[in-house]
DNA sequence: GCAAAAATTGACGTTGCGTCACTGTCATAT
DNA sequence: ATATGACAGTGACGCAACGTCAATTTTTGC
C-alpha cells in the first residue's frame, strides 16, 4: 500500500467526515432506487432498504426518517435535473407553438430516459395505480405557472387563467406520458405533437389517424 | 321483550347472516371514512380503522384484508356512483362541444359535492401529495375512450388517437379539480368553461382574463 | 330443540419501527 | 505526536401494528 498519498490537486479536499457522509446518503439512495424497483413502493419497507446496504439500521435514521423521504428525496433528484432544462426550453420559446411543444418535448424525452424510477413509483400495493408529487416537483409546476405569467404579460399568450392552464399542462404531461411509456416503440415525437396540437387548436386540431 | 316480531310485509326480507355481513361491511366503511378525514390516509392503520368500530380485529379482516382494500372500496364506491351518469352525459351529446363540457361539468360537480372524501386521500404522509386510482375508476377512464371512439366512429370528433386524447381529458380533469377545491368560492362553471374551450379550440380558445 | 355451518372474538407469535446507550473515528488544540 | 471532545455508526431493545387461529357464539336447516 501507498505510504502515504497526497491528495491530487484537482480533487475535491473535502474532510473524510464531510466525504463518508455524502457517500452514504448515496449508498442508500441507490440501494432504495434498487429496492423500489425490484418490490415496488408499496412493499418495500424501510429494513429492505437497509438490508440492501452495509450499513446499521440507526445509520439510516441519521440521513432520513422514513422511506417516504428517501423517495421524496429520489423524485427530487429527478426534479432538479429537468427543471433547468424545461427553463431553459421555455425561456428561449419565441412564440405560444414553442413554448408548448418545448415544454412537452423536454418532459417526455426526460420520462423516456427515465422510464426506470418513472415506473416503480406507480407500481404500489395491489392494483393501486399512484402519482406523488414531492415538493421539488410541485415547484416545478409552480415554475410553469411563472413562465406562463411571464409570456402573457410579454403577449406570447393571451391573457388566460395561468393557473388553470398549468395544471391543464401538467395533467396532459402525466397523463399521456404514461400512455406513451406503455406503446411499443415509445414515440416521443407522436406524444409530443398530439399534446402540441391539442393546446394550439384544440381537437379539431389534433392529428388525424390512418384507421378509425 | 318482544315475544315474536313479524317482519313486516315491506322489509327486505333477508337472512340474519346476510343482514348483519352487508351491515358490518357498511360500519367499517364508514368508520374508515372518517378515520381517513382525521388522520388522513397515509397516517391510518388498520387498527385504527378498527378501533373506531364494535367489531373485533380479526372480524375486520373477514371483510377486507388491508386498508389499501377497504380505501379501494370506498373510491370505487365513489366511481360506481359518477360514471353512469358520465356515460349519460355523453350519450345525450350531439356535438364535440356537448360531449366535452358535459364530461367536465359533471365530473367537477361530482367532485365539489364529494370534496371531502377527495381531499382526504391526498393528505397523505409526510407534504407528498397523492392521485390513486382504483380498478373502477381506471374502467371509468376506459369507458371515455369507449364513447370517445364510439364518436369518432359516428363521425361527431374527427379520427384522432382516442387513447391520448382520454388521457388528455382525464389528466386535465383531475388537475383541474383539484385547483378548483382550493379557490374560494367553488367555481364548477368557471372550471368546466376553462376545460371546454381548451378542447374546442385550444389556449387561444381560452376565456380572458379582466386582469393580467 | 339440536346439530352443523358460519361468523366473531381476542390473545398470540411475528415483523418492522424508531431510539439510545455504547463504541469507534475524525478534527482540532496542545 | 498525542490528548480531547465532538460526531457518526452500531445493533439490541421496547413498542406498536400486523395477520392468524383455536375457541366461542350466533344463525340456519332439519
Amino acid at each position: 500500500m501507498d505510504t502515504e498519498l497526497a491528495p491530487r490537486p484537482g480533487a475535491k479536499p473535502a474532510g473524510k467526515r464531510e466525504q463518508t457522509k455524502v457517500q452514504n446518503r448515496q449508498i442508500i439512495l441507490e440501494a432504495a432506487r434498487i429496492v423500489f424497483a425490484e418490490l415496488g413502493y408499496g412493499a418495500t419497507t424501510v429494513r429492505d432498504i437497509i438490508r440492501a446496504t452495509p450499513l446499521a439500521s440507526g445509520t439510516f435514521y441519521n440521513y432520513f426518517k422514513s422511506k417516504e423521504e428517501v423517495f421524496q428525496a429520489i423524485q427530487d433528484e429527478s426534479a432538479l435535473r429537468i427543471r433547468p432544462r424545461l427553463r431553459e426550453e421555455r425561456a428561449k420559446a419565441k412564440s405560444i407553438e414553442e413554448f408548448i411543444s418545448g415544454t412537452f418535448r423536454t418532459f417526455f424525452e426526460f420520462v423516456a430516459a427515465d422510464e426506470q424510477n418513472f415506473h416503480a413509483i406507480r407500481r404500489n400495493t395491489d392494483t393501486l395505480r399512484v402519482r406523488m408529487d414531492t415538493p421539488e416537483i410541485i415547484a416545478g409546476f409552480e415554475e410553469l405557472r411563472e413562465d406562463l405569467e411571464t409570456a402573457i404579460a410579454k403577449g406570447v399568450f393571451p391573457p388566460v387563467d395561468a393557473d388553470y392552464l398549468m395544471a391543464a399542462i401538467v395533467g396532459v404531461a402525466f397523463e399521456i406520458a404514461e400512455r406513451m411509456l406503455r406503446r411499443d416503440p415509445h414515440d416521443i415525437e407522436e406524444a409530443a405533437r398530439f399534446a402540441t396540437e391539442l393546446f394550439m387548436g384544440g381537437v379539431r386540431a389534433l392529428p388525424h389517424r390512418k384507421s378509425a
